[in-house]
DNA sequence: AGCACGCCGACT
DNA sequence: GTCGGCGTGCTC
């Protein structure tokens, strides 16, 4: 009797582990097996869920053990999408399997569970729902013993075919009893069919035409669609100004994909807060769209998922983890308002959707379009050194003008609102016109800044601005608890004049009530919009009339446009170039851009007034004058000079303790570490904020980032890769952000 | 991540 | 004399 070789395969597991592990798979489960599936296998004493990577020629076979199970029919991936999330896995420095984990729907893996004993369960794994079926079959009809109601579903299923039991109820009242005997008689046969949960059941689509383009838009389509000709992978930047038309050039490139009987990927920033651009491409497109966001339900997630890996779906729409739909054939990837820092996920698997968007995007040889009216500084740079190709829109669909922005210097006015926006706040009221108060800090907070010289008060620790307690007459830092006495002078010019600034949104409601009893006012920021539907109540009373101002963070210009808005305000412009962020410049000037765009919507160009304690930075005067192509001038400059991305590599290092207890120990061991690296390999390391001492108690799970910069992505890998096989590594050190991989290609 | 093994302080 | 803290190491 000869012994088969037994199968050998590699699997990863969905640990904090690097490696990948071998297994023996049994000759009953041989047939069963292949990369892309998952299998369950005994690993120390549990069991778990594992993704099959490949079939294994040779491996030391004597400490393996066999996997107990097959857990999927049909493969999860193609060879092509585990090559993906390889590239991912190392990029990123996450363990294989917890990517491949992050990938796949919510829900649908088995749960690890003990295993002593015989009773233990598996739990988890998202059900499938089923829908019976029913047809005609072709046993014989006996005489009269048929009901009327019997006899009528059969006529019916004859005529008509198959039809599920849910619509022969609907047709025929309750007739269960009547199917299962005709069932009996073998004159209908019943089947099981897997139903899709579709999010989108009950709404009507209205049909949409592909409009004229101008021609901007149109030599930007023609670009496109040679690119798809051409079947390799070709990355675009579609620059266009708010209102230019972006989203028809995709319509009309994604037509162009279909039509060569490719897919396409859509990804776009939060796709709750864009129902508006999901229900253009449906007008357009019709059915064959799935549509993947938070608001899904885990059983609808799971079944969108099936639809695009079963081929029934061609578009699929999606915020940042769309780029892991299993998607075959795809033709363009388009990645809307690519700068917007919600492509970025910020826990686990520290990923950008809009990098992943171009990595996928060469792995498959499709067209990549990423569109923005503000691109990222980085991408422009792309640009520039001729990686990615450009598609400009410079002017308006609609013709209409950018508005007029007046800006108010706040040198010497003590209110949050000056007199001049207060006056033009009453008269736009009075006229009837609606006003939106835009600024970008949430709650009545607020920091002492140096009348002379404009610096405000910092943190020595962590750089970002010390927020004033006023009943305390104290400066306190939220991220470290360093706090001081509130000084007479400044501490940089010696200025005897120090100011309170930085109010919160809630702050200017607060004054706006004062100042304006008779108006109707709303405010609109995370603390107002937690409550499911708050969002859409608040800007449904803005579009309503039944509101008059409406006061708002960084929300307020996303989403829905408002065309009786005549009057927009800023309060403190520069509020976010305090950020401890090198990207501070490049958010102010992406920030109020939109804003600014926000107002000239209306048939009106739209008045702006903005407030600024010193409006001469080069974001904020570039954000006025429109001066994009200055703005990106001069920010890469600064780059260059301060050695910022693009010019140089950064990493995020997060290190994190398990428990309040150990943090202590933790910190010094990662401290010490810090200044051997510094001195070894000669980097440069900024602290981005010393151990939050409140986040401890916040989290249960103390993390803390350290910010590494190298010069050349060589030596950031090989900074990270020492760090890691040091003797007594700080846990979980993986969490790379902000590296552009268009540079790898 | 779990979970076992292993070594030092206050308790039935 | 034990119970139990978390530090360290391993998982095919």
């Amino acid at each position: 009797m000869t012994l088969l070789p037994s199968q050998i395969i590699e699997v990863a597991v969905p640990l904090p582990i690097e490696r990948t592990f071998h297994y023996l798979v049994p000759s009953r489960l041989s047939e069963a097996t292949a990369p892309g599936k998952r299998v369950l296998v005994p690993f120390g004493n549990r069991r778990l869920t594992a993704y099959v990577l490949a079939i294994v020629e040779t491996a030391d076979t004597t400490k393996l053990k066999e996997i107990l199970d097959v857990l999927d029919d049909e493969e999860l991936w193609t060879k092509k999408e585990l090559e993906f999330f390889r590239w991912i896995a190392s990029y990123y420095m996450h363990p294989l399997g917890e990517v491949l984990r992050t990938a796949l729907p919510a829900g649908i893996n088995l749960q690890t569970r003990k295993s002593q004993g015989n009773e233990d369960e598996l739990s988890g794994g998202r059900s499938v729902r089923h829908e019976t079926w029913f047809r005609a079959g072709n046993g014989t009809e006996p005489q009269r013993t048929l009901g009327t109601k019997a006899a009528a579903l059969l006529e019916f299923l004859r005529q008509d075919g198959v039809n599920s039991a849910a619509e022969l109820r609907r047709r025929f009242g309750q007739c269960t009893p009547q199917l299962k005997r005709l069932e009996e008689l073998g004159l209908v046969e019943r089947e099981q069919r897997e139903v899709y949960r579709d999010p989108f059941r009950n709404e009507a689509s209205v049909r949409d035409i592909p409009r004229v383009l101008n021609q901007h838009q149109q030599t930007a389509f023609v670009q496109i669609s040679s690119s798809l000709d051409r079947h390799e992978f070709s990355p675009f930047l579609l620059h266009g100004v708010t209102g230019s038309g972006k989203t028809e050039v995709y319509l009309q490139a994604i037509a162009h994909a279909l039509e060569q009987g490719r897919n396409a990927l859509v990804l776009v920033p939060e796709i709750s807060l864009t129902p508006q651009l999901v229900y253009r491409f449906r007008a357009r497109f019709g059915g064959g769209i799935a549509i993947l966001h938070s608001g899904l339900s885990d059983g609808e997630r799971y079944d969108e998922w099936r639809r695009i890996r079963r081929g029934l779906v061609r578009i699929v729409i999606g915020a940042r983890s769309a780029i892991f739909a299993p998607l075959e054939q795809i033709g363009i990837i388009v990645v809307d308002e690519e700068h917007e820092a919600s492509f970025k996920q910020a826990d686990n698997l520290r990923y950008n959707a809009r990098d992943l968007a171009l990595v996928r995007g060469q792995l498959e040889g499709t067209t990549v379009v990423l569109g923005s009216a503000t691109p990222l500084v980085t991408t422009l740079y792309a640009v520039e050194q001729g990686r990615l190709g450009l598609l400009e829109l410079p002017t308006r669909a609609g013709g209409s003008r950018l508005p007029v922005v007046e800006t108010i210097a706040m040198q010497g006015i003590k209110s949050t609102i000056s007199p001049q926006l207060h006056q033009s706040l009453v008269e736009t009221v009075a006229e009837g016109g609606q006003a939106i108060i835009f600024l970008n800090r949430r709650g009545f907070a607020t920091f002492l800044v140096c009348g002379e010289c404009s610096q405000p008060l910092t943190c020595p620790n962590c750089s970002v601005t010390l927020t004033y307690h006023r009943q305390r007459r104290q400066s306190v830092c939220h991220y470290c608890d360093y706090a001081v006495p509130a000084p007479g002078t400044c501490p940089s010019c010696g200025a005897l004049e120090l100011k309170e600034l930085g109010a919160g949104t809630e702050r200017v409601e607060h004054d706006l009530v004062e100042l304006l009893p008779q108006a109707r006012i709303l405010r609109m920021d995370s603390d107002t919009t937690s409550g499911k539907g708050s969002h859409n109540r608040l800007l449904s009373r803005m579009a309503d009339g039944s509101a008059d101002i409406l006061i708002g963070t960084q929300m307020i210009t996303k989403g829905h446009d408002f065309p009786g808005v005549t009057l927009v305000g800023v309060i403190s412009a520069e509020a976010s170039l305090n950020m401890p962020d090198f990207r501070s410049s490049e958010r102010t000037f992406q920030v109020l851009s939109q804003v600014f765009g926000r107002a000239g919507r209306g048939d009106a160009p739209g008045r702006v007034l903005l407030q600024a304690l010193n409006p001469t930075h080069y974001a904020i005067q570039c954000a006025i004058n429109h001066d994009g192509a200055g703005f990106y001038q001069q920010e890469l400059e600064f780059r260059r000079e301060t050695g910022y991305p693009p010019f140089a590599f950064l990493a995020a290092i997060g290190i994190s303790g398990t428990s309040e207890q150990n943090v202590g120990q933790r910190s010094e061991v990662t401290t010490a570490l810090l200044l051997q690296l510094k001195n070894k390999l000669k980097l440069r390391i900024e602290i981005l904020g010393p151990a939050p001492a409140p986040l401890y108690r916040l989290r249960g799970r103390f993390r803390r980032q350290i910010l590494l910069k190298a010069h050349s992505r060589n030596d950031l890998r090989r900074l990270i890769t020492d760090w890691l096989s040091h003797r007594t590594p700080p846990a979980a050190i993986r969490e790379m952000i902000d590296i552009d991989p268009v540079d790898m290609m």
